[in-house]
DNA sequence: GCATAGACCTAGTTTATCTATGCAACGGTG
DNA sequence: CACCGTTGCATAGATAAACTAGGTCTATGC
């Protein structure tokens, strides 16, 4: 029995586009379907998220937009990732991961029960 | 050279608490101090944070609270984790780590400049 | 006595997700 | 052709959980 796709956490969402534009550059609905795609169907994106998340990275320059045209005929809006986006990218992934180790320190050895004493 | 400490990300706070009670019982300053100890000074911890978050966790009877004489003569009010607060650590803990793994599969291979291709 | 650290708490702000909704174009099917 | 599900973009308002900034009181050390 598959779970329900989950939440991006608070602050995670505008890494993960950053991550895939850095691979290539990819229209908004498309980021939230490759974000669904890449986590195995654990993430769900919400277009409510997306599309705000997507005007807070061009008001700061991390991507820029372009419209296109694609072969079928149907205008979509295409996100580049910048200099300051791979920056960004960078800078978040080292905190996210530091973070995540910090907190890894914290919840370490949760078994069922109790817990091992460790020294 | 040092980095500042980081915030916790929404919904890790109640789940570190937790972690931290079923080791054993603690009043709340304490909790704030063994997080940052415990992360090596990555995480910290406001107590605008703490306070609410452990008021959240006595609602869902995730944890019990009595006030306690010190030493020192000083009331401080203790916190137990129950049984609801044991399974509660044990799921979020699991959901946690499913989605930090899943984020991973994203952001991974971000080097410095571009990325490396996969496949 | 007075400053510093320990210990508790609350009000209001911020931020980033969500839900819910709207609109429009494309594709396939009866 | 009419319909409908999917693609695609977008906004408004709700929600949640952190924060900042303030307040109170007690123990300890100089």
């Amino acid at each position: 029995m598959p779970h329900e796709p989950q939440n991006a956490p608070p602050g995670t969402l505008d890494m993960m586009i950053l991550s895939l534009l850095a691979e290539e550059s990819l229209h908004g609905y498309l980021i939230a379907r490759r974000i669904e795609e890449r986590s195995g169907g654990v993430l769900g994106i919400e277009e409510g998220s997306l599309y705000p998340a997507l005007q807070r990275l061009r008001k700061r320059k991390a991507v820029t937009d372009e419209w296109s045209t694609q072969d079928s005929g149907r205008e979509v809006r295409v996100y580049s990732i910048t200099r300051v986006g791979r920056a960004e990218l960078v800078a978040t992934a080292t905190r996210w991961r530091l973070v995540n180790a910090a907190i890894e320190k914290i919840i370490q050895d949760i078994k069922g029960g109790r817990r091992v004493k460790l020294a």
